[in-house]
DNA sequence: TATAGTGAGTTAAACGTTAAACGGAAGGGA
DNA sequence: TCCCTTCCGTTTAACGTTTAACTCACTATA
């Protein structure tokens, strides 16, 4: 393994200088020597030990992404294409401006804590909802942490996410206009502070902007995945006289047409729905499915972005950002 | 931050002490020093510190997560199911057992290489395909290497796949029990040793077996994208009597399905279908996609499990393992 | 002539951990 | 008594890099 030593040694100059040219820092070294010392570098083909870089310098170029669990079952949180359309992103912008991507699942913020000092992480990029307690925990941290569509706020903490109440907002309305009035709204269940609240709270606010009285009975939770699907499939086929669904996700609008055809529901005849994300699914499903788009590349890139700013210590131009969201016309929405 | 040395001062006991109970190298240490040390750890909150580790014992516990790319283009490596869904599984079971993950791409050996020396890496996992020239500069290396999806061999560089031959042969095996007779295979454009030639070969192996002629105008070239496919449905349209598709992936056959539906063929009266990889879209489209079911979460666990034995320095027990395939009856296919 | 400034470096310590080699007291056997 | 073990440690160096503080020869200025 060729170290700055050895550098050093072949061009016959100190470790220090070899450093301040490797780094830049080369204003008071000569153009001669700094030729001399990035050919040797090029000839011996030398990399620096990010290790013994993170231990004396207390920067790492690490950044986490960290997948925050409640409980450390078995599921996979890599299924959500989200998270991995996001850490692609990630990955890429991250590693142009020479940074490297660790990914970690934690359960409590005493296992974010080791990790962070494991590897002097720099940085960290956040999905998922937090308890409050967790969040308490990252209020003393200096590095730069990102958060992705979380609803909490704070000062140094950055947040992005989408303009989750209008698109839920502009589903719904879509729907009334079509002439539907007994829409119901599908989710998993959620609390105060997430995604899918702001996006049953644009539901709601529809409702009541066309003066249509919001029905609690209407709105069904339920997990994400096919068998809790299919039964909310039998919760929601005996509600009379409903006509349209908002979902507010398109995996869980899939799921749910898929049921329904097996239950003999055809959509968007007998109920039309709409979903949320456009996820590559949306298009490819039967019918396709009316949603709600968001670009999760540009989520991604915006997110990376507000990450650099402050790891190279800039003043951030915002902390908080929303992406617009779009409509998109299929043909799960029938015209009443 | 507390360090070893933290801990000595307060037990009153020398660094390679503490190092030595920490690493569980406990064997010249009494029990009761060994438990003061311990509740000292965790009074204290100790936590090591991996750099420095790294940087001592040249093993970093670092695993890296490599994704080849011939071109540095935009395309997103994380928007492929497989991959995401194996990084997922590969998390867990590595920090499970006190590794971490890190993704990178690379375009070329040299990077690889680098990316290495920046790290220490212990081990690598690998997907996509390689040309020789970079496969050769693995072999130099002695820290064990997974490879997923990939024909190649060598003796200390492990494998992981399915039985892509044989699920193809399937496939294609049911389609002709079907009654069908001229049978397309559409496949992203395909190099010896790849997957996809594995499953091509399976499909000209079932036709020639049930004595139906290879023709390889039947053939067809395509990216897996939505747009591609569009083009590919279009070449595939007016090839008279062909009545069966059998597609190398099934997001191909899920998008060739739309397109298809676009242009007023209807699937399967009028041409049948069916995919490879059994990924959650498959029952979501319509009508669902008969396909050849691999288990991701398994190949994952799998390839962990190799990857661990050879980091622990076992004698490992297999280094080719080839997963089972199963071929999942939808309803894309229609019997003459 | 004395003083300061500048260009081009160097030296030495430090980061946190591990590994190799060494030490010293207690007990046992001849 | 002397030597050998065993038990329970310690001391020291090393890993590769950065950083703070120096050095030393020139040049420019007052």
């Amino acid at each position: 393994m060729v170290t700055i030593k050895d550098i050093a040694q072949v061009t016959g100059v100190s470790c220090t200088t070899v450093s301040n040219v490797i780094n830049g820092k080369d204003h008071r070294v000569s153009a001669e020597t700094i030729e001399r010392i990035n050919d040797a570098i090029k000839e011996l083909g030398y990399v620096p030990n990010m290790s013994a870089r993170a231990l004396v310098s207390n920067s790492s170029k690490v950044i986490g992404f960290i997948n925050h669990v409640v409980t450390k079952d078995d599921s996979n949180f890599m299924e959500d294409p989200f998270h991995s359309v996001f850490i692609g992103v990630l990955e890429r912008v991250l590693r142009e401006n020479g940074y490297y991507l660790m990914l970690r699942t934690v359960a409590t913020a005493e296992e974010l804590m080791a990790f962070l000092r494991n590897w002097n992480v720099d940085g960290l990029f956040f999905t998922g909802i937090f308890k409050d307690a967790f969040f308490d925990a990252l209020a003393p941290l200096t590095i730069p942490i990102v958060l992705v569509d979380s609803y909490v706020s704070d000062t140094h903490i950055c947040n992005i996410g989408l303009e989750d109440f209008k698109g839920s907002h502009m589903a719904t309305s879509h729907l009334i206009e079509r002439g539907h009035q007994k829409i119901a709204f599908v989710s998993p269940s959620f609390r105060e502070g997430g995604v899918v609240h702001a996006r049953f709270c644009g539901y709601q606010k529809a409702l009541t902007d066309n003066r249509i009285p919001f029905d609690p009975s209407l709105v069904l939770e339920a997990e994400m995945d096919f068998a809790s699907c299919k039964q909310l499939c039998e919760e929601l086929i005996p509600i009379p006289d409903l006509t349209a669904v908002v979902a507010s996700a398109d995996i869980m609008a899939a799921n749910l047409m898929t049921c329904l055809r097996e239950r003999g529901v055809s959509i968007p005849e007998d109920l039309s729905i709409v979903g949320f994300d456009d996820i590559s699914l949306s298009r490819v499903v039967t019918p396709p499915l009316t949603t709600v788009h968001q670009d999760m590349n540009l989520k991604g890139s915006m997110a990376v972005e507000m990450m650099l700013e402050r790891l190279e210590g800039n003043v951030p131009k915002k902390s908080n950002i929303t992406l617009p969201v779009q409509l998109i016309q299929r043909e799960s929405v029938r015209t009443l």
